[in-house]
DNA sequence: GTCGTCTTTGAAAGCGTTTTCAGAAAACGT
DNA sequence: ACGTTTTCTGAAAACGCTTTCAAAGACGAC
């Protein structure tokens, strides 16, 4: 490998003053920096990061950690993490967390002992204080979620207000026999989004016991399975609020098969505004989670100095955003 | 930070046999070990990976350059080359290209000049030589292009395969009047495909004048326009096949919109099998393009020693997936 | 008791950089 | 012409680790 040492023996002149024209710290006359120059091109020279890591005690490396590279979702986030990362001339590092314990810490622990500069995490498994003892008094930002004690390196979702907006949009459109497909796991996103939901339900006089809930995995499979219970137990409804936009894929499936007219017959809502979400048919009308946003603001939180930054909302909130999977109500005449 | 002397220090060692412990290189006397090892654990010591890969001369990284990350499809390369990397203790460490040949170049040489071990590569826009020029002698994997000065390190999927058991598929359905729906961009994937698909039709004695084509960009929106175009130039067509699951999906909401039942009155085949792909409605049949364990074999090429590596094909062949948008031939009644 | 062989250990060199320090040379003021 | 400042440069230390080398003990054989 060609290091500092060779272009310097070339350019006849010491690694110091190579070093100098490579960090433009200190001015070097240009006849040497002339030198320089052309013994890197010549030898086709590139500096050794890892080096410059080491003595700089910084490596220009952002860890990113993300429960799946495959989920679009994330995918979103990522692209956001790296496009603004790119801006400040870092890279990113990625791992999978894939919603396990064992394989958030893992990965976590290798990103902190190859010196990331700053870490972003999506971490759903581990505990709060867990969390909190591994990045110690590293930099780091955590999205999509709320720990009180860090809250000022946390980015997350306004979830109430998205559920609430999702089934205030239905009640709007005249409909009031509105079932819920959920997660069966119990974690903040859903508990909140469903919250925000039955706030607004609430609001028009329905109470809890009015309104009918099923809950299934989180997956497309699982909204379609409880679209079917749903259905079959609760004949009268109108619309359907999914947890997400990938239930409500799974959803739409059901009714497709029930032969409905989407969405003249039947709405359907999701949240998240994935990737999916227009491609699905009908296009889904669905709540805007700003997930490639998040990505850029928390690199702009690491990488901005404080004083710089205006101290923008740390809590991001939905917006509606219409397709075609939600109409007005009309009485059904079958 | 706490370093390795800290360690010795507190052990009342030598940092040699310190690290002799971290390293499990030599035997170390019992008691020492165990001091050493108590030591690390009450300082909550983390060896450093930057200076362990400067003096090394490995650093545990893959690198690994994708189109985009928000893309479903790459997001299932960078799954299948994450998981295999942590298996072999590496770590991926990811660009996005952006089909852009500066961003491109930009890219390998961050990687490059980070050290990566090994590179895995998905460039569009890089030319062969100018890639070949990049890479140096670094160890590399291409993957889905086939550069013939390195063939031994490419993976590319048969696209003239694929293309051909597309149009097999449709012909053995009994649809004989199918419309291609392919990219506007001269890249090698669209030209083979199109290739493949030209030839079944040919062996059932349908020649390249008779064959509807319509070209647009490679997005949902491209599949949407070149649908609408091909559908009025041409009322007799009973099926399309597209470029991709993407155009496909535009294009099934051409068909949507014109009130047609699927796949009863209209037949649409896609070709890779993304995420997307069983979300659509109807759940597009397609050809697999086995992009997930292209990226296992990619890391694989890399990590496993060359005299245990089974020397199996570079070349991925293309599977039929039969979901619900392709359905037999039965003439239309309007 | 002496010698050779193992085992275990610490000192020191080295990985490829940056940066400090001090000296040499040049430029300047008078 | 001389002292003073400024500009430029190289030697050397440092970053945190691994590994080589040689020395020190321990042990057994004779």
């Amino acid at each position: 490998m060609i290091t500092i040492k060779d272009v310097a023996e070339r350019a006849q002149v010491s690694i110091s003053t190579v070093s100098r024209v490579l960090t433009g710290s200190t001015r070097v006359a240009d006849v040497k920096s002339e030198a320089v120059r052309k013994a890197m091109a010549e030898l086709n020279y590139q500096p050794n990061a890892v080096a410059r890591a080491l003595v700089g005690q910084r490596t220009g490396m952002l860890g990113l950690m993300v429960n799946s590279f495959a989920d679009p979702f994330f995918g979103a986030l990522m692209s956001g993490v790296e496009q603004e990362a790119r801006l400040h001339g870092m890279q990113v590092i990625a791992t999978e967390g894939h919603h396990d314990r064992e394989r958030e810490r893992d990965a976590l622990c290798s990103l902190l002992a190859r010196r990331c500069d700053a870490l972003i995490i999506h971490a759903l498994s581990l505990s709060d204080t867990e969390l909190l003892e591994l990045i110690g008094d590293n930099t780091v930002v955590v999205v999509n979620r709320h720990i009180s004690v860090i809250e000022d390196r946390c980015l997350w979702f306004d979830n109430f207000q998205a559920g609430y907006m999702a089934a205030r949009h239905l009640l709007e459109c005249g409909h009031s026999q509105i079932g819920w497909i959920g997660r069966n796991e119990d974690i903040p996103d859903n508990r909140d989004r469903f919250a925000g939901f039955t706030a607004a339900m609430a609001e028009h006089g329905l109470m809890l016991d009015d309104i009918a809930v099923e809950l299934a995995p989180g997956t497309a499979a699982g909204g379609y399975q409880a679209a079917c219970r749903l259905l079959s137990k609760h004949p009268k409804l109108s619309a359907i609020q999914a947890y997400n936009d990938v239930m409500a894929g799974g959803c739409l499936r059901a009714l497709h098969e029930r032969n409905l007219r989407l969405p003249e017959e039947f709405s359907v809502m999701g949240i998240d505004d994935v990737y999916l979400s227009e491609y699905l048919y009908p296009q889904l009308t669905t709540i805007r989670y700003p997930i490639e946003t998040i990505g850029q603001r928390a690199v702009q939180m690491i990488c901005t100095p404080c004083n710089q930054l205006r101290s923008l909302e740390s809590c991001f909130q939905p917006t509606l955003i219409e397709r075609v999977s939600v109409s007005q109500f009309l009485p059904r005449t079958r």
